[in-house]
DNA sequence: TTACTTTTGCAATTCAGTTGCATTAAGAAA
DNA sequence: TTTCTTAATGCAACTGAATTGCAAAAGTAA
């Protein structure tokens, strides 16, 4: 993967996982940033995060892609395997800190599981 | 919805499914029926029979929609809730008949839980 | 500073999916 | 069967997320 630089876009970005603590879809991402930084150098640079493993990605019930911050994983070893939650109402996303357990399947190997659950948040309720 | 109409159109994408047995992308479909019927026809009768009950979606890794037939749904009662298996290998995707227990999050209304297994069928792996 | 390599901006491109509209064809009624 | 209504289709243009190629800019080690 090569040698890594700390740029000031890479640190924009970090930031705003920092503060809002919550998970983005790379287009709000993409129009939170419109001012400071180009759309392919926010795609690339989550790219980048995700490898490292100081985030990890999702797949939006709407087909957009998510991220979040990551807790404990390194380029060679991305644990994070949680389910997320995403309104129906407002379309806020989160990570839920509880444990999935996937059942064995016969004659399949599962690497991870992605488990998307759907529905209303408090606000939206 | 107003009346539904059994055309020569829909019956080609049914029988696409009763003879494969297994989901199938809107992509896939679209490129397989192409000397057959057009993009857009294939995308509107998808969204109709799942509407219908006929068939049920879900969202693959890769972003792409999925469709496989239902069993026991109608317009009014979908019951699909089961999880699906991706083939990081060849790309098959399957319907997994196996229950998924949500535990129930504080202060979220969980209206239905999307879960895809990434891994490797019985051939890839 | 220099030299090397990564990162970025920009414009063009890809590709899944949608939309508007004129035309075709189910299928109910006559 | 023929007529009539309206759902369904084809086609071309469009949308929007994400990617690509390439030249220019900016990290970083020496
Ligand atoms: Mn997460
Ligand atoms: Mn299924
Ligand atoms: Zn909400
Ligand atoms: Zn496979």
């Amino acid at each position: 993967m090569g040698v890594v630089r700390k740029t000031k876009s890479v640190m924009t970005v970090l930031n705003t996982f920092e503060q809002t603590g919550k998970a983005v879809s790379a287009v709000a991402l993409v129009e939170h940033l419109q001012d400071s930084m180009n759309k392919t150098t926010v795609y690339r640079i989550l790219d980048r995060l995700e490898d490292q493993g100081t985030l990890h990605s999702f797949m939006g019930k709407d087909g957009l892609k998510w991220y979040a911050k990551c807790d404990g994983c390194s380029s060679t070893h991305h644990i994070d395997s949680h389910p997320h939650f995403q309104c129906r109402g407002c379309g806020k996303t989160e990570c839920l800190s509880m444990d999935v357990t996937i059942p064995p399947i016969p004659k399949h190997k599962v690497d991870f599981a992605e488990l998307l659950l759907i529905g209303l948040c408090e606000t939206c309720s």
